[in-house]
DNA sequence: TCAAGTAATGCAATCGATTACACAAACGTA
DNA sequence: TACGTTTGTGTAATCGATTGCATTACTTGA
């Protein structure tokens, strides 16, 4: 009942050969059409299934695509993952998964082994370390594979990348403080060797700038993005002989850190202090103190990834196309930072 | 530099067969040391890598498993592929996601997709309605591809699952709220098509009982699980003649609806009324008035399902293993419902 | 009537790795 | 010396679909 159809066996039943099966079942133009409807009638009625795997081996396309994040349960990873999927699903491309835990070893493993697989394109989020993958890469490059890079990228020819415009969301987070009275504004950054905090930062930096105010060296710190990291940060920034009025978090978790903190020491937001975060995470939303930040739209990201992955794959000069395609953040003030409401 | 190498081009470079590259690549006995020596080095001196589609098609297997879920950028499920991916990643074999959407015709349509792809087990966590979906799984089962519920399940025999013990983390929710003093406890439920549902309602009703209270109908009220009819909800409720005192909401967002709908109400939480929520999302942890809830493991549900998974492709008689594994629910008590905090 | 063209199909190689079977060489043993 | 064993390799088929190059049977035009 359930033993493999293949192409012979419907070429048997009929007394014709799998060359002409295979050519009716892709509707080839040089077959009639007398036997294009008997063999695909046959093969409806035999239950034929075309094997995936013959095909893979013969086209050396798998119709499968890797991708490569820090973690899938994350907000951002997951919802560029749907992306990603919803875009390639129609596609009939196939969706792989990989987890770097921001191991660069587990990075060049994943690739390897998506290689390995045969996968038809890679879109990667790399890790936070940077000089060891470089060669890998090129080995992805070389082997024609097309790659994208989203939201955590490295500069290299002819690979396309999808980015928000982090120095924009800097600026914009950061002048928003300005235009709520905020006078000393501190950063809490992430790891500099990635562009995308490096980019917030300078977004920062250049806003306090264009609008007359003293760029604090003491006032920048850099942290994991977590809540206790946020915490403990901000106890420190407090500490300082002039403290600051207000933080942009380049994490939306190290934000809420800083407002538990900040409440915990007798702060009254946004009155007192004014708290952007980064990323809009669910929860920002949901708190009765409700957090200003950032929104990357990760999942339009992803589907901008398949896309760019799609093109490369239908322009027949595939590896000579390269995207940067850069998109725009969108600030959603709340109440953690809003206080002209009148 | 980077034409692909086989194992002829191996066999041709030391004026050998092609089959005893293999067998010596593949570590076979009969081959003399020397020239599994000399294979192994020569395939790594020319950069060779196996052909994954190659063995695939001749074995028959693709070492890929297919996991589908509703929706991917949600906490649970998010957690559940990731402890997926981390269990199933060192014995290589890689992770294909799909999307249901909770659409019945999209879950049949990528079961086909895995199959057609020829992997070599599913992992599902079936949408709501559940009538048409049968006749597919049983498709699975006759092609003999391992098949493995998880969270949401049928009955079928020959099926394992994973699952938490849905009607005691209801009952512990409920007997919670008993504990606490609260006499009038509603229950918002989902969709009862669905077994999770039912049972977190069976065992909320079964916690009434077995503490002298009654259960009383108007007090359950099935919607979907998100904030703004977990708040419509709520509404109503209040509205009732004689109104509850408690909630114990079947997910976390109905109950943020619900805590919402009540503050804005004038209640006070959990003086005046308390709040059960399920699924420990990240943010019922995160508010100021924290969230009492349900863990559900996620993370560790996914390895069991891949525990189970493994097992199966490692026994002779795979077909023939039938795991039906229950995990605990964790009650994580928080403000929302905590009173007697002496 | 015959060469040339065309439509429809078959043959066999191919993708790359594995493996049942065959076989040669070397060894031991009676 | 002759025969059975063991050891190490090679030959060729196989997994299933695709496709370049025949081949066959017509049709058409001169």
């Amino acid at each position: 009942m359930s033993e493999k159809i293949t192409i012979y066996d419907i070429a048997k039943e009929l007394n014709i050969s799998a060359a002409t099966v295979s050519r009716a079942l892709n509707k080839n133009p040089k077959i009639s059409e007398s036997t294009i409807k008997l063999v695909l009638d046959t093969a409806e009625k035999m239950n034929y299934k075309q094997n995936r795997l013959a095909l893979a081996l013969r086209s050396g396309k798998s119709g499968n695509i890797g991708v490569i994040v820090p973690r899938i349960n994350t907000n951002f990873f997951g919802s560029v993952i749907r992306g990603i999927e919803e875009e390639l699903h129609p596609n009939k491309y196939n969706v792989i998964i990989c987890q770097t835990h921001e191991d660069e070893n587990r990075e060049i493993e994943n690739i390897n082994t998506l290689l390995d697989a045969q996968v038809d394109g890679i879109m990667i989020s790399i890790t936070n370390e940077s000089k060891k993958n470089e060669k890998i890469i090129h080995r992805v490059l070389e082997k024609k594979v097309p790659l994208i890079f989203f939201d955590r990228k490295k500069n290299i020819d002819g690979v396309s990348s999808i980015t928000i415009d982090d120095f924009k969301a800097g600026y914009m987070a950061t002048k928003h403080l300005i235009d709520q009275g905020c006078t000393k504004i501190a950063h809490l950054s992430g790891d500099q060797s990635l562009e995308i905090y490096e980019n917030r930062f300078k977004g920062y930096q250049k806003a306090l700038l264009d609008h007359g105010f003293p760029f604090i060296e003491e006032y920048v710190i850099r942290s994991k993005s977590n809540l206790e990291e946020g915490a403990l940060v901000t106890k420190t920034l407090l500490q300082l002989e002039t403290p600051p009025d207000a933080i942009f978090s380049a994490s939306d978790f190290a934000a809420l850190g800083a407002i538990q903190e900040l409440k915990s020491q007798g702060f009254t937001l946004p009155q007192d202090f004014c708290v952007v975060g980064f990323g809009n995470e669910p929860f920002t939303k949901f708190m009765e103190l409700s957090i200003t930040t950032i929104d990357q739209s990760p999942q339009e990201m992803g589907k901008m990834a398949a896309k760019v992955f799609l093109e490369q794959m239908n322009s027949s000069d595939n590896f000579k196309i390269e995207k940067k395609i850069v998109l725009n953040p969108i600030l959603h003030i709340r109440k953690s930072s809003l206080r002209n409401q009148e």
